[in-house]
DNA sequence: CGCCACATTGAAGGCAGTCAAAGGTGGTGG
DNA sequence: CCACCACCTTTGACTGCCTTCAATGTGGCG
């Protein structure tokens, strides 16, 4: 079984648990399970009890919203390292989103009762989760503001120079970087449609501001860009 | 001076601190300052140094960002009893949004490192704290929810039906209810501008589900409303 | 090669925002 | 008590961004 070998190292990496000693990381050990998902599969569903929270180890979780009509808000996106749902344990019932695997992805599932009584011994681990949950919120106040006070086109702007930030490569002729997901979930993440997605970027092509080759961007002017993402009309 | 007479009570009320005895809740009382506001006066604005967090004593205090146009989202209003801006104080250096009195407020400052100490001596504390902020990242989820997935006259029904629920009367001929603001901010908090909620009240006032007499509004047929909250066209 | 998911493009229509003006309301001071 | 003023609300006409619907293009994979 690769679990026993793997879960303590993911548990050790997790900046939750930094600085306890060996028998206490044990300890943090022994209360979690190892989940691992395909692609597509269901990580949990908006109303489903929530009982614990998530440590992503591998792969990439997507949270979202369906509207009624089947419409896709991607409300997150989680990467390896990241804990995801804490709030719906401390908070409610039921997980107000769903979560979804984008690949195939192996978690690590705390308890809400493994973990409640963890807290007591080291209250440090809550201080972090505080930090961690305040991340959260500031990021879902962000996305309210753009879907609420600016158009699709400075959205789009906004996401490009935030990609630019993480992972933009300097190349000749402008700054390179690839799309970390498909166009329709990079449209659903952005509040629009593919439709929509394809016709600004189309607008910035024209506009010389941007090249597309397929999920790789090269930015030809990124001082532009930044004049969009803040909503100055395009 | 009715600092000194007023200052320990709200403390004492505060859910953060319920349960500490005498002499601790003094402690926390000497960590923080009242502050007074008039109507419209500024708590803060967004982008100012975040360096403690606030609880709302007396009157209201909206939350909310500006467009660069000047158009405003309403983030959330705050009511006596709650605290804000805790999560800001935890994540970054700044304010991600501005805080205004909505009227005349009374509100506790606690600087961020009195209350970190606090925190060291009480972690209690620090679990309701986390709830807290948890109900907040709830609510923006359902912000973006609506925002991104709904239209207007589902917000609107959706708001309504919240209202019915803390505070509708029921009356003979239909449940009654007061808004808790101005219709212009109404339209702020549903991602709209006044306008359009008026065409959208008179539109359910012309279907018969509402009868609409300044902030005092009657609901008709609870059922329809409902239909419409969830996405039914309408 | 054919399938399937993703992506692009065009045409048409709708929801909601903008602009403008009139009507209503509450508070203040004479 | 009334007149006045500021602010909020309503209504109409118009505009436009975005979605919807539909068709075609493209790339990966069995």
């Amino acid at each position: 079984m690769q679990d026993f070998v793997e879960k303590p190292q993911f548990v050790r990496n997790c900046y939750l648990f930094t600085g306890l000693n060996e028998q206490e990381l044990q300890g943090v050990d022994r209360i979690t399970s190892l989940r691992t998902f395909q692609k597509h599969d269901s990580v949990f569903q908006e109303g489903e009890k929530a009982d614990g929270f998530f440590l992503l180890c591998q792969g990439r979780v997507k949270i979202y919203k369906l509207s009624i009509e089947g419409k896709e808000q991607l409300l997150h996106i989680v990467y390896p390292g990241e804990t995801f749902a804490e709030a719906a344990m401390f908070e409610g019932s039921s997980y107000p989103a769903s979560a979804q695997a984008m690949e195939d992805a192996r978690l690590l599932f705390f308890s809400k009762n493994g973990f409640l009584t963890l807290l007591k011994r080291h209250p440090v681990i809550m201080l972090r989760m505080l930090g961690n949950i305040s991340k959260y919120l500031h990021h879902f106040i962000r996305l309210v503001e753009d879907l609420s006070l600016k158009e699709v086109s400075s959205r789009v702007a906004e996401y490009l120079l935030d990609v630019i930030d993480r992972e933009g490569v300097l190349m000749e002729g402008g700054i390179e970087l690839e799309l970390e997901m498909t166009k329709s979930d990079l449209a659903a993440r952005l509040g629009t449609i593919s439709e929509t997605l394809s016709r600004t970027l189309k607008g910035l092509r024209d506009r010389a501001i941007i090249e597309v080759d397929g999920k790789r961007i090269r930015i030809l002017d990124k001082n532009a860009l930044e004049k969009i993402a803040v909503g100055r009309k395009f």
